[in-house]
DNA sequence: AGCACGCCGACT
DNA sequence: GTCGGCGTGCTC
């Protein structure tokens, strides 16, 4: 009689947002290994897992288990150890249940037991012999589809056809009549790369610098606009590739324009893999697949290309490190950059951070010797922009815009050249007001006015995107006179329009921000207009701030950069600073630009440091405020959110987490609970409660004794709450 | 998160 | 008499 084996264990993380594994018996003969994707019951639902670990015993009596239903991943697990390892690091540094953190770095067609079906471009070619005659002379499209894949030298993809206007039916149907036959991807002999180019000092001890480096080793390339970081790293990753080894390179979301992709792929033909938030769900998997079977060499993407498998993965690089698109704002707050920095350390190499204008978190980090700087500060052509403050108190302003900012827009048109105006808000204005009673539109779910639409005729929330149809006349007194707040794009965009018409004629006026981008394609559109180099009034939001060059624009200038001084939140005056430097790196970035700054508070020391004295100065004040107040990167901080039908809910579960923090004394700070600075929003109140600590080791547990205290306590009002470790926002 | 179970108000 | 509201509890 054999002896009777006790049954194979497994801890499996389940997508679901309990801080735990679950146990459950192993199905298969052969040994389960961590990474790989498992179909579980679970409750009364089946979900995909992953597994974490084998078990030795479970938590529960194992009669109680239940079992595997599939092993999804048959050959090997999807994610390897290493990837393990890091989403194991994660969930714990972020405080986030493990099985969503995991779930989180597949791509989304792993999330589901389905096996992903990779849709095979097919491809199509005549077949020998094959000939129009032999068709119907009524049959036109299949003829035309015939003549044409008989004319072409290679075979022809289905996309392709399709684009052409030849339909799946006409395919089908010459295929039935074996005059077409499928045939293998033409494989198109890749572009030659072109020549990396000639660098300058700074720039070749930049690339020396990391491609010197052994093992782990932290940079900052600290770049002014123009001065050709994007040339060092494309050095340093040929280098690397030279080893037979692969590079992974982040970008932020907006930053992946056409251009940043041709770069690297001119440089590197055929041989990057791109992923980005525009792209299919089965074009993304099919690039990870490449990545994963080391059949690309560069993974090029947005923040989830944090957790893309590279398996011989030698250089990460993060561009535009200060970027706020690299944290994640909602479910598993990671930030994508700092996964970078842990990620290549355990990899045991280099990791680059580069930015013009570099976040105060890495240039503390680099203050700290931790982070090796290397400076870039020439520009490759042309001189840095001048800045100017255009003191805007007591002086007439015609929609918010100075005399002088308007005279200088008028002499820079008639020169010939563009100007770049930017004004982050959009829509008409944002508040509509009766002139008469003092009525104001407000949104019935949020606290906030309503943005006035002129052109969609209508108002809408900006918080929750709530539309409606703009009144033609007050509501509780019924005048119709309207008193508009000051402009937003769309009504700057139609003064401007107005103003310079008789002027100058031919002036064109191109407005560039969310609405008049959203449909597919139109930003091109637009980018293609300024490019085309004629006289040009450029308006827009922080849109214009990020990717773009505009080699004609002359003339910056910046009209509300007062909000983001005086914010309750510390951290608006960094973004607002590298927001206007990134803004003024649009300009003259071959003829000499100047950048005005409109301003109602022009003795205001950071603006004054900035302007005077350039980023670096402005950033080390800000780092001696942070310092001087205890504040982030000198505290490390977590943020508890809560929202729910009412503000007392709320308040009374971070309450109820707060006493639980301040009775077991484990030291740190908690403030709060606050009610978020715009309380009601999408109809839910919204409070939060902030940890900080000296050390990250408090931090810590003082976020995890928040969390097990928040998944035990009671969630009335349909309460929801999340952790927010390291936030770039206050609420 | 989902989903079931369970206990109280206005409806065929 | 039930349908359905959401508070409560559980998920190996």
């Amino acid at each position: 009689m054999p002896q009777l084996q006790s049954p194979l264990l497994v801890s499996v993380a389940v997508p679901c947002p309990l801080r735990r594994t679950f146990d459950y018996r192993w199905p298969s003969d052969r040994h389960p290994e961590p990474g790989q994707r498992v179909l579980v019951p679970f409750g009364n639902r089946r979900l995909v897992g992953v597994v974490v670990a084998p078990c030795a015993s479970a938590k529960v009596d194992t009669d109680k288990l239940k079992s595997v239903i599939e092993v999804l991943d048959s050959d090997r697990p999807t994610l390897s150890p290493a990837l393990m390892e890091l989403g194991r690091w994660a969930a714990n540094y972020y405080h986030h249940p493990i099985g969503e953190c995991l779930q989180n770095m597949l791509p989304v067609r792993l999330r589901s037991a389905k096996p992903p079906q990779t849709q095979v471009t097919l491809y199509w070619q005549a077949s020998t012999g094959a000939s129009v005659d032999q068709l119907s002379k009524r049959a036109h499209r299949q003829r035309e589809l015939l003549a044409t894949l008989m004319a072409a030298n290679a075979p022809l993809s289905g996309d392709t056809l399709r684009e052409a206007g030849f339909t799946r039916q006409q395919l089908r149907q010459l295929a039935e009549q074996n005059l077409i036959e499928q045939a293998s991807a033409p494989s198109p002999a890749p572009p030659p790369p072109q020549a990396p180019l000639a660098l300058r000092d700074e720039q070749r001890s930049a690339v020396e610098a990391i491609n010197g480096a052994q093992g782990f080793a932290r940079f900052l390339l600290e770049g002014v606009t123009g001065s050709g970081k994007t040339e060092v790293y494309l050095q340093a990753i040929a280098a690397q590739l030279e080893q037979g080894k692969q590079a992974l390179v982040l970008i932020p979301e907006i930053g992946l324009t056409p251009q940043t992709l041709s770069r690297v792929e001119s440089r590197f033909p055929g041989r990057v893999a791109s992923l980005h938030s525009g792209m299919g769900d089965s074009e993304r998997y099919q690039n990870w697949q490449r990545a994963q079977n080391g059949d690309c060499d560069i993974v090029l993407g947005t923040r989830s290309a944090v957790f893309v498998d590279l398996p011989r993965l030698g250089l990460i690089i993060v561009d535009e490190e200060h970027d706020a698109s690299y944290k994640q704002q909602e479910g598993w707050r990671y930030s994508a950059r700092d996964i970078a920095v842990k990620r290549a350390a355990d990899l045991d190499c280099p990791v680059v951070l580069a930015s013009a204008t570099p976040s105060l978190d890495s240039l503390h980090n680099a203050n700290l010797g931790r982070y090796q700087t290397l400076q870039l500060t020439r520009r490759a052509a042309g001189d840095s922009p001048h800045l100017t403050l255009v003191d805007a108190r007591q002086r007439p302003l015609k929609e918010g815009l100075d005399e002088v900012l308007l005279k200088h827009i008028a002499d820079t048109l008639a020169a010939g050249e563009q100007v770049l105006l930017f004004l982050n808000r959009r829509g008409y204005a944002p508040q509509l007001q009766c002139h008469s009673c003092g009525w104001v539109a407000d949104c019935h779910a949020c606290d906030a006015r309503m943005t006035v639409h002129f052109r969609q005729r209508h108002l809408r929330c900006h918080h929750c995107d709530a539309i409606r149809p703009l009144p033609d006349h007050c509501p509780d007194c019924h005048n119709h006179q309207w008193l508009f707040d000051g402009p937003g794009t769309e009504k700057l965009e139609l003064f401007l329009r107005h103003h310079f018409a008789d002027t100058l004629a031919s002036t064109e006026v191109i407005r560039i921000d969310r609405d008049s981008t959203s449909q597919k394609g139109s930003m091109a559109r637009l980018v293609d207009r300024v490019h085309e180099g004629k006289p040009a009034i450029l308006v827009g939001t922080q849109m214009l701030a990020k990717g773009h060059h505009f080699p004609d624009v002359t003339l910056v200038g910046i009209l509300d950069i007062d909000a983001g001084l005086f914010s309750p939140d510390y951290r608006a005056a960094e973004r607002s600073g590298q927001l206007l430097v990134q803004v003024a790196g649009r300009a003259g970035r071959e003829r000499p630009g100047r950048v005005l700054i409109q301003t109602h508070c022009p003795e205001h020391p950071a603006l004054l440091t900035l302007v005077q004295q350039g980023y670096r100065a402005f950033a080390s004040q800000q780092l001696s405020e942070r310092k001087l107040l205890g504040l982030p990167p000198y505290a490390p901080c977590a943020l508890i959110r809560a929202d729910a039908a009412r503000l007392d809910q709320a308040e009374a579960f971070l309450s109820a987490i707060k006493t639980a923090l301040v009775d077991q004394g484990i030291g740190g700070q908690c403030i709060g609970p606050l009610p978020a600075p715009m309380t009601r929003r999408a109809g839910r109140y919204r409070a939060s409660l902030i940890l900080q600590a000296t050390r990250r080791g408090e931090l810590h547990r003082q976020l995890t004794l928040a969390c097990t205290t928040g998944e035990q306590l009671k969630k009335t009002g349909g309460l929801r709450w999340s952790v927010d470790v390291d936030p770039i926002e206050a609420s």
